[in-house]
DNA sequence: TAGGCCATCTGGTCCT
DNA sequence: AGGACCAGATGGCCTA
């Protein structure tokens, strides 16, 4: 990884290669196709299209064309992938989008720390989304606790209680505020960096971060603490970016297939 | 102007 | 082998 990232940059510096523009690759919408496509590529070691010092396997040789193609073809698939994911990121911000309104003002839909009218960032979305998650998970457990008393104080046996009663679950939230996140969170989420990239190095730092509870349904189950909606006490999540309750930080999950 | 957020390109790795 | 996924790099746009 760090030869891809010192590798990359040092090509890209020592060659001066605009990403946009003459010189580029790319086929991006608002550079059009054909602009300057070529000569990139036929910078060769650049793309390890051609066998590459490293690639054990032989790869068949390319005619530049053919690395044109192939090239714009990956592109093109990665840009859908990542519309792809924009469309259900937008999914899920109109979900949250209520939850992240502040009651003091309803009619702005945003998280505490961006300003009003403007839409959930990809980061505050995941964040408010899984707080959500594990608030619900929180109210549903207390559900459970309550209805166990019920049922005790009532003298009803202490049999299964009708599963309809636990399937749903009241949400026992006060109100849209306790998913909010707290101002600090949400800057904190972006550690100021002379990089250009600490937005990216942000998201990465939550992607790494193993807060992630260990299974998504034993944790809803689990007592949940809301270092994010109040001060609890419970020391947040070192990682900076969610600044949620310590979980178990256990290894990235396996991968699901599509 | 600096910093945040985002889209895109790119090379590497994993999976089917 | 090809596609999916990931993460770093880069540049553009916007806001405080």
């Amino acid at each position: 990884m760090m030869n891809v990232l010192s590798n990359t940059t040092a090509r890209a510096q020592e060659q001066s290669i605009p990403l946009c523009g003459p010189g580029s690759v790319h086929d991006l919408p608002h550079c059009p196709p054909g602009f300057g496509l070529n000569s990139r590529l036929n910078a060769a070691p650049l793309l390890s299209l051609h066998s590459s010092p490293r690639a054990a396997k032989p790869q068949k040789e390319l005619s530049p064309e053919e690395q044109q193609e192939l090239r714009r073809k990956i592109n093109s698939r990665e840009r859908k992938r990542m519309q792809d994911l924009n469309i259900a990121m937008d999914a899920l911000r109109e979900v949250m989008v209520p939850y992240a309104s502040s009651s003091s003002s309803p009619s702005h839909s945003h998280a505490p720390g961006a300003p009003p009218g403007r839409r959930l960032s990809k980061i505050s979305t995941l964040v408010l989304a899984r707080n959500y998650i594990l608030l619900l998970g929180s109210s549903l457990q207390e559900m459970r606790r309550l209805l166990g008393e019920v049922s005790i104080g009532m003298g009803v046996s202490t049999g299964p209680v009708p599963r309809l009663l636990f399937a749903g679950g009241w949400p026992l939230i006060a109100g849209p505020r306790q998913l909010l996140l707290t101002h600090e969170s949400l800057i904190s989420s972006a550690p100021s960096s002379s990089s250009s990239s600490s937005a990216a190095s942000s998201s990465s730092t939550a992607a790494k971060c193993a807060t992630i509870p260990p299974g998504p349904m034993e944790a809803s189950l689990a007592p949940v603490h809301w270092s994010c909606v109040g001060a609890t006490g419970v020391p947040p999540c070192p990682c900076g970016v969610c600044r949620l309750s310590r979980f178990n930080h256990s290894k990235s999950a396996p991968r699901f297939s599509k």
